[in-house]
DNA sequence: TTGTAGGCGTTATCAG
DNA sequence: CTGATAACGCCTACAA
C-alpha cells in the first residue's frame, strides 16, 4: 500500500493539515517542523494522490484531446504541439481516437467528462449538431483545433482555408494553366470539402477561367480513392491539379506517372498540408503549409488562457499559411 | 454545479446507496425503485464522477503511455494500437512525449503515478538504470513496447531485431553484394545500435564476408545525419547499404541520388520499419516490416492480462517481422 | 504556527 | 430490498 498523508503525519509527529501545508506551501510552517515533514516524506516514500486532491479542489489538470486518428499524417504534429504546451503548464492529456465516428466521439466525450477533464481540445472535420449540443452544455471549455463549427460559437484555431486554396490555385493560374482539376475532401467536410473548393473557384474566377464541375472530383483523403480520382481527371486532360491534401497529391502523382505521364513535365500538381511526405517524395511537392504544431500549441495556449480566466482578445485564431513551391510545379530545387 | 449522486437520491426519494446500486447493478433493486432512480438520473442530468469512484475503488481505468515522440514516423501507429485495445476494454490513456530525455521521463512517470494510473506502457530506445529502479518499485505494472531492459525483467513485446537485421543483410548478400555498408542507430541504443548491428555482422559472416568497421557509420535516426553518413559510405564505394530505419534509408537514397548515382541501378538500399515512407517514396524501399500497430495492441493486451491477474504464458512477446522487397533493391513492382 | 473536523462524490459494509 | 455510515486521501476554514 502506498503511504498516505496520514502516514507522513504520524511519522513526523504533526497533523495531516501541517503536512498538507508544506506540500502546497499554502501557509507558513516553521522551518523546523517543515524539515521534519520533509524527512518523513522521504522516509515513507510518500506520493500525493492526485485523485483525492482533484476531487477536493475540483480540478484535474487534465485535458482531453479528441482526434480522428493519431496514425494519420497531420495529427501527430498537432498533438505534439498540444502536449508540449500542456506539459509546460503541468497539464496531462487524455488521447482519444475517433475515426470521425459519431458514436466514438460521443462516447469519448462522455467518458472524458466523467473523468473530470478541465478542458477539451477537439479535432475532426465535421462538428455534428449532436456533438455541438454536448459542447454547449459542458462546463469544461472546448477549443476546436483545425476545425470550426458552423456558427463559430466555439473558440478555434485554424488557417484561412479558403484563402489558402485560393493561393494554391492562383499560383497555378499564374503559371499559365487553364485546365486545372481539383481533388477535394468529402462534400460534407466544411473545410476540405467546402472552403478549399471555394478558394479554388475564386482563384479561377479571378483568372477569368470558367468553372467546370467535371474538373472537380470528390476524394476522401485516402490514397486509393485519390488515385482513382486522378485517373478520372486524366480523362479530362487537365494540365494541373490541386489536391486538398498531400497524400492525395502523392496518389495523384503516382497515378499520373503510372499512366505514362510525368510531373512536372506534363502536369503540375499542388498538395495541401506540407506533411513531410511532400518534401521526402520525389518530385517534391508544391503545397500549402499548415502549421500543424502551432495549431496544437496555440489551441492549448488558448485553453490555458480560458482556464485561467484571463481576458481573451480573440476567440478565433487564424494562423498564417504558406505556399511552398517545389518540384511538382516545375521549380528546380537547389541540392543540399 | 454538476448533479451528484445525492441530488439523484433526493429526486428519487431513495438513499444514495440505492442509487449507487442501480448505477453498478451491484445488488438487486426492485424494478419500481430502479425506474424511479433512472428517471431521476435523466431528470438531473447526472454524470457519475469517475474521480470519486476511482478514489474509492482504487482503480482509474487509465494507463500511461510514455513515448519518445508522437510526431515521429513509428510511434503514432503503435499508440493507435494501444489506444484501440485500451478503448476496447474501457481504458483511457495518458499520452506523454519524452524525447528520450531522462528528466522528462522521470518527471512524467512521477506524475502518472500520482494520477494513479493502473499501468504503464513505456517506449524508448534505452531503459536507464534510474528509470528501471522506479519501474521495479512501482505498484502499477509496466510493459515495454518495442524496447527491452537489459536483464529482461520486464514484460515486453518486440520483434527479433537481430534476426530482422540478419534477414535484411542476408538478402543483400544473396543478391551478390560484397561491399555492404550500414547506417546504424546510436551506439547506446541496445536495439537500433546493437542488435541490428549484430544481425548485420552475422549475415556477413554467414556469407563469408569479412566485417570492416569503416563500412559502418553511426546515425541517430535523423535525416540530416543519415544523409551525411551516406556521403561517407559513398567514399568507401559500397554497392549496397542497410539503414536501421526507413527515414535514414530515404536520406541515404537522396544522398546517393544527389551524388549522381542511382538506386537501384548503382547501389541497393534496404531500410527498416516499413513506415509508409517506404512505399510512398520512389523508388519504393525494400525494408523490414515491424508490426507497429500490433506492438502497441499486443502490449496493451498483455497489460490487460496482467491487470486482470490472468495467468500469463509468456512475458516476452516476439512478433513476426517481414522482409518486404521493393524497388530499392531492384525489384520491379507491378503497377496497381 | 499548528490541530480538528467537515466535505469532495463514491462504494461497500452493516443493520434493519 | 433498502438505508445509514464509514472509508478512499486530501484540502481548508475555523479554533486553539
Amino acid at each position: 500500500m502506498n503511504a498516505t498523508i496520514k502516514d507522513v503525519a504520524r511519522e513526523a509527529n504533526v497533523s495531516i493539515a501541517t503536512v498538507s501545508r508544506v506540500l502546497n506551501n499554502s501557509a507558513v510552517v516553521t522551518d523546523e517542523t517543515k524539515q521534519r515533514v520533509l524527512d518523513a516524506i522521504k522516509k515513507t516514500g510518500y506520493k500525493p494522490n492526485a485523485l483525492a486532491r482533484s476531487l477536493k479542489i475540483q480540478k484535474t489538470h487534465t485535458i482531453g484531446v479528441v482526434i480522428p486518428d493519431i496514425s494519420s499524417t497531420f495529427y501527430p504534429e498537432v498533438v505534439r504541439g498540444v502536449e508540449d504546451v500542456a506539459n509546460m503548464y503541468d497539464y496531462n492529456i487524455f488521447l482519444c481516437n475517433t475515426d470521425q465516428d459519431e458514436n466514438k466521439e460521443m462516447n469519448y466525450i462522455e467518458i472524458l467528462r466523467e473523468k473530470q477533464i478541465d478542458g477539451l481540445i477537439f479535432m475532426g472535420n465535421i462538428i455534428r449538431d449532436t456533438i455541438m449540443e454536448v459542447f454547449m452544455s459542458m462546463k469544461a471549455p472546448v477549443v476546436l483545433a483545425g476545425t470550426q463549427d458552423k456558427e463559430l460559437k466555439l473558440p478555434n484555431v485554424n488557417i484561412d482555408n479558403k484563402k489558402a486554396a485560393y493561393d494554391a490555385v492562383k499560383y497555378l493560374t499564374s503559371l499559365g494553366h487553364k485546365k486545372i482539376g481539383m481533388i477535394t475532401g468529402p462534400k460534407t467536410d466544411p473545410i476540405g470539402g467546402m472552403l478549399r473548393l471555394e478558394g479554388y473557384k475564386e482563384a479561377l474566377k479571378k483568372a477569368k477561367i470558367r468553372y467546370k464541375s467535371e474538373l472537380v472530383v470528390e476524394g476522401n483523403f485516402k490514397v486509393k480513392q485519390a488515385y482513382l480520382s486522378m485517373l478520372k481527371l486524366l480523362e479530362q486532360k487537365v494540365d494541373a491539379v490541386f489536391a486538398a491534401s498531400d497524400e492525395m497529391a502523392v496518389a495523384a502523382i503516382n497515378a499520373i506517372f503510372d499512366s505514362g505521364l510525368k510531373v512536372p513535365d506534363d502536369i503540375h500538381v499542388v498538395g495541401f498540408d506540407n506533411t513531410y511526405l511532400s518534401y521526402m517524395f520525389r518530385p517534391t511537392i508544391t503545397t500549402i503549409q499548415q502549421p500543424a504544431y502551432d495549431i496544437g500549441a496555440i489551441s492549448m495556449r488558448l485553453m490555458i488562457k480560458i482556464l485561467s480566466k484571463k481576458p481573451i482578445d480573440e476567440l478565433h485564431v487564424v494562423l498564417p499559411h504558406h505556399l511552398i513551391i517545389r518540384e511538382s510545379t516545375g521549380y528546380e530545387e537547389e541540392k543540399k
